[in-house]
DNA sequence: AGCCGCCTCGCCATTTCTGGGGAGTTAAAA
DNA sequence: TTTTAACTCCCCAGAAATGGCGAGGCGGCT
C-alpha cells in the first residue's frame, strides 16, 4: 500500500521513547504495524472502573462497539492477560464460554484478524494494560512470527505503557497517600476475611484501636466504607493477599 | 579474575528462558555479571507479607543482614521502585530520611557499590519484584553504562520475573470458580464502595436478592465474609475496579 | 422430561460495623 | 524546639450485615 519502505525499528523506538504527545504513540504504533507487516497492534490500558484508554490501529467501527459493550467484561484476551505474566498466544486463552465465541466471531468480522498475541504490561497502584499484535495468516506463520519478535513485543509494550503513565497526571497524586504499617497489617487482615475482633486479637490490639486504623486508611483511600477501602488498598497494589 | 572470557548475552539469555531449576537462575545471573563487568546483579522478589525471596551475587553478610534488620521497609530502592514504572539510576531515589542514609552507609560497607540501578517488574496479583545492577565506579562511567544497557536490563528483569513466577507454585492452582453475572455484578459494586442498600437499587433488585448473590459468591469464592468475597475476587481477577 | 444453575422475592433475630465524641505517649521531622 | 505523624485506649447509640429459614419461574443441558 504505502510506497515508503518500513522504517528500521530503531528509529521508531527512538520516536517513542522521546516522544512527548499522544499523537506521537498513535504515528509510532502505525509505523510499527507497517514495520512488523502484521495487520494490527494495539496499545491498551485497560483501567478498571470502565474507561479505558490507547491507541492503535483497529478500525474506528470496532473500537466503539467494544466500548458500547462493555466488551471489556468478556473478552478472554482480558480476563487471561490478567491472570497471566507471560505474553500470550490469542490460541491458549480460554473460549469455551458461549459470550467469548460470539466475541471472537464478531471480531473476526471487523477485520481483527484469526490471530493475536498479547503481552500484559503493569505499572504501579495496580495499573495494568495489554500491548497487542493481531494478524490474519496461518497458525504456523503466526507460531514463526511470535517466537522471532517476542523480545521485541515485550520491549515495545513497555515503552508505550512508560509513555502512557507520563502522559496520565491522574494516577500520581494518589500514590502520596500511602499507609502506615498498622493501618496495613489491618487493611491485609481484614481482606484475608477477618473479622474485626479477629483482627484485633492477631495484632494485639484493643479493637477500638483497630478501628482507628481502619478509619484513618479508609480515609486516606478516600474509600467510604471498609470493603471499599480493602479493594482500592488491593488494586492499588498497598496490599497483597 | 576469571580466565574464561565473558559469554554472550544471548547465550545466557536462552539459557535463563530454558531454565528449569533456581541453580539456574543463580549461575545465569553470575553471568550476566561478569558479561556486564559489574560488581552485583540480584533479583529480588518482595512478597508484601515480609517474605522474600530472590537470587544474585550480595554476600551472605549483606543478605542476612538486610533480613534481620527488615530492610525491606526502609530501602529507598524498594519504596521508590514500587511507585514507579520506570527503571531508576539510585541517585534519583529519596535518600533524605535519617534511616535512608544509614542505610546506604551500611550497604557501602559491604561493598554493594556507590552506584546502582534498578528495575521494577510486576506480576498478576500485585505480585512485585526488581532486578538491580550494582557497581563502584564514577557518576558519568555509570550514567554511560545504564544508557547503553538499559533495554537489555529491562528484558532480563522481565525473563528473571518470568522464571520466578513459573518456580513460584502458589500463584497457579486457583480453582477458577468463575462467578455468575449477577454475582460479579453484586461484588463489583460493592468493591466499588457501594452498600448492600444501594447496591440492590443500582441493580433494580431487592436487597434479600443481592444477598443471595453475595452469598452465593462468598461460596463459590471460599470466603468467610463480604470483604474477603470482595479480595478474593480482586485478587484472581475476577472483578476489575 | 428431569436436573441443575441462575434469577427473583420474603421474614426474624443476632452479630458486627460505623459515626460521633475524647486523650495520652513516643519518635521522627521541620 | 515545636510540630507532625503514628500508635494506643475508651464510651455509646444507631445503621448495616449476617445466618438460617422457605418459595417460585426461566432456560439450558442430558
Amino acid at each position: 500500500m504505502n510506497a515508503a519502505p518500513p522504517m528500521r525499528l530503531d528509529i521508531i523506538l527512538e520516536a517513542l521513547e522521546g516522544a512527548s504527545e499522544l499523537s506521537e504513540l498513535q504515528t509510532a504504533i502505525e509505523n510499527l504495524r507497517d514495520h512488523f507487516k502484521v495487520d494490527h497492534m494495539v496499545y491498551h490500558w485497560v483501567s478498571g472502573a470502565g474507561d479505558q484508554y490507547g491507541c492503535g490501529t483497529y478500525s474506528k467501527e470496532w473500537v466503539q462497539r467494544y466500548l458500547e459493550k462493555e466488551y471489556v467484561r468478556i473478552d478472554p484476551v482480558i480476563q487471561g492477560c490478567y491472570q497471566r505474566f507471560h505474553p500470550v498466544d490469542w490460541k491458549r486463552l480460554d473460549w469455551s464460554t458461549k459470550a467469548a465465541r460470539a466475541f471472537q466471531q464478531e471480531a473476526i468480522k471487523y477485520d481483527i484478524g484469526n490471530q493475536g498475541f498479547s503481552v500484559p504490561v503493569r505499572g504501579p497502584n495496580g495499573q495494568f494494560a495489554l500491548f497487542t499484535v493481531s494478524h490474519h495468516c496461518d497458525d504456523d506463520v503466526w507460531e514463526a512470527f511470535t517466537e522471532a519478535h517476542r523480545r521485541d513485543l515485550i520491549l515495545i509494550a513497555h515503552y508505550f505503557n512508560q509513555k502512557a503513565l507520563d502522559f496520565e497526571p491522574d494516577r500520581k497524586p494518589e500514590t502520596a497517600q500511602s499507609l502506615s504499617p498498622r493501618e496495613i497489617d489491618a487493611i491485609t487482615l481484614l481482606a484475608m476475611g477477618y473479622s474485626r475482633a479477629q483482627v484485633a486479637e492477631t495484632l494485639n490490639i484493643s479493637e477500638h484501636t483497630l478501628r482507628v486504623y481502619i478509619e484513618s486508611a479508609r480515609f486516606k483511600l478516600g474509600a467510604m466504607n471498609t470493603v471499599h477501602a480493602v479493594a482500592r488498598a488491593l488494586s492499588r497494589g498497598l496490599i497483597v493477599i
